[in-house]
DNA sequence: GAGATGATTAGCT
DNA sequence: GCTAATCATCTCC
């Protein structure tokens, strides 16, 4: 059922990031699972993306996460507040990810309820990175833990998206990147209520 | 060792 | 719409 390492090696991160809506991502902390197929989704890519921690090569203890060989977690705290949960893509030495913007949950909701601090379900629960990482208990000591693992995994179930239902967009809160901010390395479900930002 | 800053969110106006 | 919260990491001394 788990996605097979295979799937993370391609090399066009965009096109991964893709076909990654539809997709269910779970993960098991303190024995309880918790996940969603994801719903929204935004490319890093690599060395000549002006939005992404490697742009330029940038190798250090933090990026050298995005270096590694393609199928593993690349967590890191953000604004100093929110922790982001990304999906590393692309053999050893290329650097890319997939950030998980939003997730569309169908396990363990009264379990995010309590990490998000909510006792009633809204949209938000799991709209937006900060919020998938905290509703599913991911923080940056899982760093660079494979998705073969049975803390956090992948699961392709069958379900897939036309493309009249995926729109494809600018990436959100990069603006700092000059035109990179501009590419359209961001996808998203149409109409689902858990996307993040704009969503028609 | 110090200074600046961000792949954001929630809450208030 | 606006802004505070809050700290690991990176960049230069």
């Amino acid at each position: 059922m788990k996605l097979a390492t295979e799937y993370y090696l391609g090399t066009d991160v965009v096109a991964i990031s893709k076909s990654l809506l539809g997709k269910y991502l779970f993960t098991c902390i303190d024995g309880v699972i918790t996940g969603g197929y994801i719903v929204e989704t935004e490319a890093y890519n690599g060395v000549i993306d002006k939005a992404a921690h490697s742009y330029g090569n940038r190798l250090t203890p933090r990026t050298k996460t995005m270096f590694m060989q393609g199928g593993i977690a690349y967590v890191y705290l953000c604004y100093g507040i929110h922790e982001m949960f990304n999906i590393v893509t692309s053999i050893e030495g290329h650097p890319q990810a997939i950030l998980i913007r939003a997730v569309h949950p169908t396990d363990g909701i009264e379990a995010m309820q309590v990490r998000r601090n909510m006792p009633v379900v809204k949209p938000t629960i799991t709209a937006g990175p900060g919020s998938v990482a905290k509703a599913l208990g991911i923080s940056r000591n899982i760093n660079a833990i494979s998705l073969q693992s049975d803390t956090l995994w992948l699961e392709d179930r069958g379900l897939n998206f036309t493309d009249e239902q995926i729109t494809t967009g600018p990436r959100i809160g990069v603006d700092y990147a000059g035109e990179d901010a501009l590419l359209p390395y961001r996808f998203y479900v149409k109409g689902d209520i858990y996307v993040s930002k704009p969503n028609r």
